[in-house]
DNA sequence: TTTTACTTGACACTTAGTATCATTTTTAAT
DNA sequence: ATTAAAAATGATACTAAGTGTCAAGTAAAA
């Protein structure tokens, strides 16, 4: 039994997707930048206003998985356990399931990335949006030490760190076209991290 | 002897200082958002054309003393010296003397942070300038591994962790108004970073 | 079938930022 | 002091994102 929404809500679902197919291709192709609203809603056959209608600006095109993925990666947060009651151990075990199912979209993820690259103002969006996730470890650390207002800081320092070594890791697989394994490379970084800074 | 510039370099200045001042008037009471270039400009009694020769973009008041703070930061960075020969600790005089001069310039970062808050566009510009520094960091990092390919990514990490750090150092001391010691805060933080993640 | 709810396109508007051109103002040379 | 070159300004027009409104069309429910 295949559940069908009703023929409104089936033509909704088709107009996001052709518009996504069709910014996908224009920015691909042109550049982020150079592509207007008028010309990805000309290839959807809409008018600019449905196109607004669908998304609230044009990079929602590009960041339209965001939320779903801080969702998924909170989930590995709360549910993660660790062997030796260590909260590090625990935050560690959430990222490298986050780089396995990272590793398993690689395909969505490097064309996302080539054309976030391909726009100055993109990129700094994108860092933005990395607050998401840095958001995410702090809280969880924050609920693992118990709560308090000390802890608060302490929590957010921590989260800083490691995910400040997260994003390092990320853009270097990017680079270099999420060839290499993501998960290896995340748990090299964290060794590097939990080591200390006595160097 | 006084150096005055031309008539010419002297009305430009003045031109200059006079946008600043009622930008930045108009951005306190009103917000960021809620302020035009044509309001920046009448208040200027200036055509906004001519607002636009002296910024490149509304934002570029804000952040006018930028490039000035991170060229101040680099010279720290290279000029810090440890008594231990550990680059961590180097870069951690560098990061307190930093801190000291931020210190000195409280008044103007308090403004700055206040209309930065202002507006969603504005924070989402901040954490993109804090990239700087972090590469800053990075760079000095690098420098003192001696180079080679490894040791870049290496310092990028350690960077983006020290850094990391820092910035929630300095977001705790902003919203608390820079009242507390942001050198105490700077090196209490450092400490627990440098002590590593075995917890 | 008819009423109601939703979707769309058309249009007007605001604002940042870019580009051009004529006018004014400052500077430098005679 | 006069004039020619260089630079600053104001006016104007343009592009493009994003907001808001209204009337017409389409699907859903009665």
């Amino acid at each position: 039994m295949v559940k069908t929404g009703s023929l409104r809500d089936r033509k909704k679902a088709n107009v996001k997707k052709i518009f996504i197919e069709e910014a996908v291709k224009l920015f691909l192709t042109k550049g982020f930048d150079k592509v207007t609203v008028e010309d990805i809603a000309a290839k959807a056959s809409v008018s600019r206003s449905t196109f607004f209608r669908y998304f609230k600006s044009k990079e929602a095109v590009v960041f339209r998985n965001h939320h779903a993925r801080v969702a998924i990666f909170k989930e590995m947060l709360s549910s993660a356990k660790s062997n030796n009651e260590k909260i590090f151990d625990a935050i560690r075990v959430a990222l490298l399931n986050f780089a396995k199912y990272y590793e398993s979209i690689k395909d969505e993820l490097r064309e996302e990335y080539k054309i976030v690259v391909s726009s100055p103002y993109l990129i700094a969006k994108d860092i933005e949006k990395d607050r998401d996730f840095e958001e995410a470890i702090s809280e969880e650390i924050y609920k693992r030490l118990g709560g308090g207002q000390q802890n608060r800081y302490r929590a957010k320092i921590l989260a800083s760190a490691i995910f400040g070594t997260v994003r390092t890791v990320m853009e270097d697989w990017f680079e270099g076209g999420c060839k290499s394994s993501l998960i290896k490379s995340g748990r090299d970084a964290l060794d590097l991290l939990s080591g200390g800074f006595d160097w």
